[in-house]
DNA sequence: TAGCCTGTGATGTGATCACACACCAGTTGC
DNA sequence: GCAACTGGTGTGTGATCACATCACAGGCTA
């Protein structure tokens, strides 16, 4: 088994018309990386990250590099790349930052967002809570995803916008990649109603703090499972920690 | 003159031992960048910047890349990549954030500074009021920007403080630009005590009103000198807006 | 003189090659 | 038997080349 791309699919990017190459390849990694296809502290690879993608090494280092600056991967110290691996205290200060940023574009989202968008939130949130009846933690995961950035873009705040969406994609491998691995247990779901009744009833500082609420829950949970050190992960042995105590 | 890094001095990285020549490239730009040798709008091309630099083409793509990444450059419809124009209706946005980010970094280091640090805050504090007496606008932005970032560190949260130095990248062109351009006035300086008194009596929330204060402070008077709008802007007439009302 | 048109330079993009370094295993020496 | 050396393989890095595209200036034609 080659050391790169464990689950990324083959996949060929080479034809697709006028968008530049490597724009591509930086979206197909981020996909997959959001996706949990790459296991935290793996290590990404030019050539075989290129030869999986089916072009040069050229486009895939331009992907790595911006990848790479956006935090969403590790620049290790032999200069090899590696997919994140976030500990239970990283996680806790990243919690922190989210609830200083989704809180901010949820308070400016209760006065701002329309009625239609209220309404597309609500279907989105019974989506999340069928996915977690059914324990369906791909859907589950990506309507929650979907569900929250349909609150914080009826912000109207671009650049708070682009910064929630870096940490998310800086969270994401490692909460998916553990959602593939530990049972989902079908909690959660009930932290979202709060926030869509505090936005339809144009509260600010109720629906600051349904998000806040929100993240603090699932991070009381998600920190037993996530792993103290950053040491002897990504061999293969899984995410570590206490998975069951 | 060439299109490209017109304040750019002419510097040769190519002979820097064993880190790698686009990481020097990455710190050359970034430094040019925050120092305001770059005119806001203006475009930043590959091989104006490599013959500037003494490289090839290779390095300077790396380091673009990352600072498109990191939003301290923008990448024209044409792919070229241009200092970014903040408009004022952006660096009022950009202030919220700001304000959220930095205010919890100011309100987590209140219960975590030490003395030692206290008193180099207090060191620095009089450097930037002095710098503000004698109308020195390099040494006031310096000094002003290492002073909250010793407040910011103080907080101990690496995450937080990678975010914050985000912001401060992406406005620093336009501000110390705009700062070269228009006669400083030397007012600010005296928000920067109340941080320094709140830090020092270890109340983390009156800290965080005080850094909110200080932002929203410049904001008010910023505003005033920054474009309204990003078109027709870098064509070497200046930053525009109402520059004398 | 006005409008179009083409040539030219500059731009980003992608591929390919050569090189230095790191890691890992196999071997040789003690 | 164990340690140190040594080879190969894979890695990122940087240079160079070829190509498509775009902007603009200059000249041509109507």
């Amino acid at each position: 088994m080659p050391s790169a791309a464990a689950g990324l699919a083959d996949t060929n990017l080479s034809g697709n018309g006028d968008t530049p190459l490597h724009e591509n390849v930086y979206q197909e990694i981020r996909r997959n990386l959001i996706a949990g296809q790459f296991q935290p502290g793996e290590a990404v690879t030019l050539r075989g990250l290129a030869a999986k993608l089916g072009t040069s090494a050229m486009p895939v280092r331009e992907a790595l590099r911006r990848l790479v600056a956006e935090r969403a991967l590790d620049l290790g110290s032999n200069r090899t790349a590696r997919v994140p691996v976030v500990t239970s205290a990283k996680y806790a200060e990243i919690c922190e930052v989210r609830i200083a940023l989704e809180g901010l574009a949820a308070d400016k989202a209760a006065l701002l967002i329309s009625d239609a968008e209220l309404d597309r939130i609500d279907n989105l949130c019974a989506d999340v809570s069928a996915a977690a009846e059914r324990h369906d933690a791909a859907t589950y995961f990506a309507k929650n995803q979907e569900m929250h950035f349909a609150v914080y873009r009826a912000a109207r705040a671009p650049l708070l916008l682009d910064m929630i969406e870096g940490i998310w994609l800086r969270i994401g491998p490692t909460l998916n990649y553990l959602f593939h691995d530990i049972r989902f247990a079908g909690r959660a779901a009930a932290t979202n109603a709060p926030i869509v009744d505090a936005l339809r009833t144009r509260q600010g500082s109720a629906a600051r703090e349904a998000v806040a609420h929100d993240i603090s829950h699932a991070m009381v949970w998600l920190v037993q499972h996530l792993p103290q050190s950053d040491e002897h992960v990504g061999n293969g042995i899984g995410i570590g920690g206490n998975k069951e105590s």
